[in-house]
DNA sequence: GCCCAGGTGGGTA
DNA sequence: TACCCACATGGG
């Protein structure tokens, strides 16, 4: 099968097993950045406490902006690598208003997508992945994020080629889904990735796209046996 | 107590 | 430039 046709076949499979995924609840860009370096390496449940405690101690991104440090790192330690992550947040809050006179994301929207990315990842702990949600998310803009659930199970559905780093699979998938295809592709495939597609554990007899997986063709005979 | 989740950037070959 | 690893937490 051609790759966008077996893009499209995955694409279409999950939609069928798991429907339209919900809309996420809409952030602000600059609300979703922070929110995303705060999710790296760690779950949505530690991210979205570390959030919600920043956002009770600092009434504003600018008092996030100039506050003591440590009282910033004190504040999102839950959500772990709080010791990066605070620092870097800060930094990118000074840098965004040296560059903008203000804290907000909002002209992001009027950018051309490529330019929109790039000024995004400009910042020390803003990745590929970073930018693409906040341009997904917020701005509706076609980025695909890639994760380490999406890059693991791309590969197992024969979507890139096997030894694709996680740097060429970003391209590579951007543009080998329709971009209207991003926003359920992204999520289902996470979801996928998380309740069956597990990389120690694949749960492989309960998957709904085993016909279209790499992974199951080469094991199957240890699945069958 | 141990294993696991899961982005980025800096260091090293 | 391509890999390797530090970074830290909390849930099961």
């Amino acid at each position: 099968m051609e790759l966008a046709q077996r893009a499209l076949a995955v694409y279409q499979r999950l939609l069928i097993h798991y429907g339209h995924p919900q809309w996420r609840k809409r952030l602000s860009p600059l609300d979703e950045l922070v929110s995303t370096i705060l999710s790296q390496n760690t779950n949505d449940t530690l991210r979205d406490r570390a959030f919600e405690a920043l956002r009770r101690r600092f009434p504003t991104w600018e008092a996030v902006r100039d506050a003591d440090t440590a009282e910033v790192i004190a504040t999102i330690q839950t959500a772990g690598l709080a010791h990066r992550k605070g620092p870097r947040i800060q930094a990118i809050l000074r840098q965004i208003t040296a560059l903008r006179g203000e804290l907000n994301l909002d002209f992001l929207r009027e950018l051309p997508d490529e330019e929109a990315y790039r000024w995004l990842t400009q910042f020390k702990g803003v990745g590929p992945k970073t930018a693409a949600i906040v341009l997904l998310f917020s701005l509706d803009k076609p980025a695909f994020p890639v994760d380490t659930h999406i890059y693991r199970v791309t590969g197992r559905l024969g979507l890139r080629a096997p030894q694709m780093n996680v740097e060429q699979a970003h391209p590579h998938l951007t543009a080998l889904f329709p971009k209207e295809t991003y926003y359920a592709v992204h999520l289902n495939l996470i979801r996928l990735g998380r309740e069956i597609c597990q990389a120690r554990t694949p749960r492989c007899s309960i998957c709904p796209l085993t016909d279209l997986c790499d992974y199951y063709s080469k094991t199957q005979q240890a699945h069958t046996s």
